[in-house]
DNA sequence: GGTTTGTCTTGACGATGTTAATTTAACGAC
DNA sequence: GTCGTTAAATTAACATCGTCAAGACAAACC
């Protein structure tokens, strides 16, 4: 007897409507700009409400990030839809991962933001893995099919980095010299991919 | 007459001991954790006092970022130091970036954090510039040097963002299975010295 | 010594993250 | 339908933060 236990489903729904609403706030107020208060605001509830169903600031920024993997990877599968051809589709992540980092900037620094802890919480770890997956599953394809040679975990690490690379300097405003992200990256990726043809098989610069 | 107006010397001096200290703060309390009140304890004034030196907090924040890029700048032409050969400077340019960012990942993170407000004080531009300065001359040593072959700023700005992007993911605790920074980076500028080899030229894999 | 002028400290304000106390609302039992 | 119980939601409170205004202090000049 006596009222009734929050159901998952209601957890779930608040947790969502919170993380929907705090990526917002961040991309009105930026990254520090951030206060759960006025997240309470925009819910419209009470300021310490938040707290029944996070367990602090810092487990509520991890579920954004969550959240922004989440939708990074439903991005990324987004534009491989339809792709077939394996360099094709290495050059759509590439060029959709930095796509992602310049409509969605917020939401990508949030996510990759470095010195912002994920340690803790599984579901972040759970769910980059998710993003790891797609990256790892088309590098694989490539290397499969003989269009890219060498290890696939290290090719994958260098497509990744490669990539995240031009990303984070777009995102950090570090490209310089009229240089945009775009060219970079295609540059980028041109690059991997001729670095890791097989040999004899060598494309035109 | 009265009392004499602080001098250059001395505004230089605060400054310098404050972002020092900053910094070891930063490395101490992590990102989030760090307060200016704090950090006029640990320089035995006032949590006032600051403000007399420093604007606010984001000027403070980008003072530190600056002197993160002189330090990181340093780093490097440390490393490049009696190093000759072209090939074996953009390798020590490669290494020596991601060691600064596996041995310092803090002052790391504080200098090329995204969503940081860098703008609107010209000595964080500086200071970066200088860093810039010293990867577009390796890259553009080896350029002329024919060991690279392409056009020298698209060059440097993929070195930088391979190199950079090894290194953030390091930082972030995003590689995995295993893979170690030394071992992608390694990988990482092994593949885009190939992929910008001359033609005929082409090393082994 | 007294005046003046700029530095440093103290005190205060509003806002924030977080927790404790209080109020409110939903159920079963009668 | 009322009541007691139990959990959710709000309010109140605390410590701390960034920042600024007012006061205390110190060093130069007359």
């Amino acid at each position: 007897m006596g009222r009734p236990v929050l159901t998952d489903e209601q957890i779930h729904a608040f947790r969502a409507r919170a993380t929907d609403a705090a990526m917002r706030l961040f991309v009105r107020d930026g990254y520090g700009g951030f206060s759960i208060r006025a997240l309470a605001k925009e819910l419209g509830c009470s300021h310490a409400t938040p707290y029944r169903y996070f367990e602090g600031k810092d487990e509520l920024f991890a579920a954004v990030r969550a959240e922004g993997f989440r939708r990074f990877t439903a991005f990324l599968r987004a534009r491989l839809e339809g792709v077939a051809e394996h360099d094709a589709r290495l050059r759509a992540l590439a060029h959709g991962y930095f796509d992602f980092a310049r409509r969605e900037p917020e939401a990508f620094a949030i996510t990759f933001e470095m010195s912002q802890p994920s340690e803790g919480w599984a579901f972040v770890d759970e769910a980059a893995a998710e993003g790891w997956g797609v990256l790892h599953e088309v590098v694989g394809g490539a290397a499969a099919a003989g269009v890219l040679e060498g290890e696939v975990n290290t090719l994958a690490h260098t497509m990744w980095a490669g990539i995240h690379g031009v990303a984070t300097l777009h995102v950090a405003g570090k490209l310089r010299m009229g240089r945009t992200g775009e060219e970079v990256v295609a540059h980028m990726i041109d690059a991997l991919i001729r670095a890791h043809a097989p040999a004899g098989q060598e494309t035109k610069r």
